[in-house]
DNA sequence: TAACAGTAGTGAATGCCATTGACTAAGCTG
DNA sequence: CAGCTTAGTCAATGGCATTCACTACTGTTA
């Protein structure tokens, strides 16, 4: 027998080669999601993208130029997520709240692949998509112009930032404990407690903090903000 | 002569061995956010710093047991740059916004450094001065408690996060100019401006954004809400 | 002053990783 | 069916963090 040609099923054999249209920008953007979600930021590799396709290590480069640009496709691809389904209420405020909580749940979702991207402008067809809506809300809360710009940056920003920041701070914490430590709570005990009063003081608080509550009130913060603002100038 | 002895400043000689205290925690920690500064993330290696400090690549595990825990001790580092010399004011608002804008100019300063940091929690003893300041001004608005917490954090993530998520992009910027890079404008050609109504007639206008301009309005946002729920909580 | 202990600094591996360039063959074009 | 383009493969290459054994400095104790 020679071996010049294996079967696809054999276990553990050198596979085959792949036939020419298996490799698409797409599934690649699917598979480096996956292993981000499942190993964090350092289990993507170009080793472990060949493996999870079925391909060869390098046959990546043939679809991206680096490793960079894979990520800013997984960047775009998140921004997709967030607001595929969205449909904007009556409301603008509403329509505001509603994609800034997608942000939020999406990044929430996929921490590792949200940290290494939340900050990176993708110029892909999503990141539009998302900058109309944004828009086209902030347009309905009376504002035009370079101020209705500036308030998109002021909302868009927030958003980003912070769903982003906190999405940074679970990929952390998941890799700690994929490393073997153990829980680190938010709390603070200084060696010095009587320079740190208000620290001290403030201890079993740190304790019961809701996450998600805090973004609700910087978004909130933004939100009327933008309103009030608003009523200001009409009259 | 012999070589038993070489002076420090001899060039390009193979060095003596370094003497015994020469380094510490300190003169790693500055050397690390030099080379963060002047050769951005990548440029943080151990063969650097061993250049830098004159001394072998390896050296500093006797100072760090990991590139990440220099890391963490460059993060307390700019918190403590951050707050060096504050002194609160009398406004409990002037003081938050001293904080804030001492951070945002710190980080916009070391961005490489910044980025990787700014969601870290260190534990350091800077950090614990930051937080016991943020609190002080915010129970001077008349909060205390849980909700004194509460609002601290609602503060105090949105200075790290956005603060943070511009050095970010500043460091991105700046490795894409090392690497020859053309620059990119906050700008979007949707390729079927058609579907993009509000992004095509706001082209313009984002070219003429100042981002500490969105910065401080997203401040203005949380201050004055800490300050109007504070109020109405009094009554 | 002479051992000695502890440890800061050194130097040579090790193993992982992104990226490159040459090679191979699959599928289109004529 | 000959030839071309290019997706997929394979074997370097060079950089990196980390480990481990080694060396010699400094302070301690006899």
């Amino acid at each position: 027998m020679t071996t010049t040609r294996e079967s696809v099923t054999q276990a553990g054999a050198a596979s085959p080669r792949l036939h020419r249209g298996s490799l698409t920008k797409q599934t690649i953007v699917a598979a480096a999601l996956g292993i981000l979600d499942d190993h964090g930021n350092p289990g993507l590799t170009f080793a472990r993208l060949g493996k999870e396709l079925g391909a060869a290590p390098t046959a990546m480069y043939r679809h991206f130029p680096s490793r960079d640009e894979i990520l800013l496709a997984v960047a775009d691809e998140l921004i997709g997520m967030s607001i595929d389904g969205y449909e904007p209420s009556e409301s603008w405020m509403d329509s505001l709240r509603d994609l800034a909580y997608r942000a939020w749940h999406t990044f929430a979702a996929h921490p590792a692949a949200a940290t290494q991207t939340f900050f990176r402008v993708t110029r892909g067809p999503n990141e539009l998509r998302a900058v109309n809506a944004i828009l086209e809300a902030i347009h309905r809360a009376g504002w035009t112009g370079t101020e209705a710009v500036f308030q998109y940056h002021v909302f868009s920003n927030l958003v980003l930032s912070t769903s982003g920041t906190h999405a940074a701070r679970v990929a952390v914490r998941q890799e700690s404990e994929a490393n073997g430590n153990v829980e680190w709570n938010q709390e603070y005990y200084p060696a010095h407690p009587e320079d740190y009063p208000y620290v001290v003081a403030a201890r079993e608080d740190f304790r019961t903090i809701n996450l998600f509550e805090i973004y609700k009130g910087q978004v909130e913060a933004v939100l009327s903000q933008m309103a009030r603002k608003a009523q200001l100038q009409i009259q």
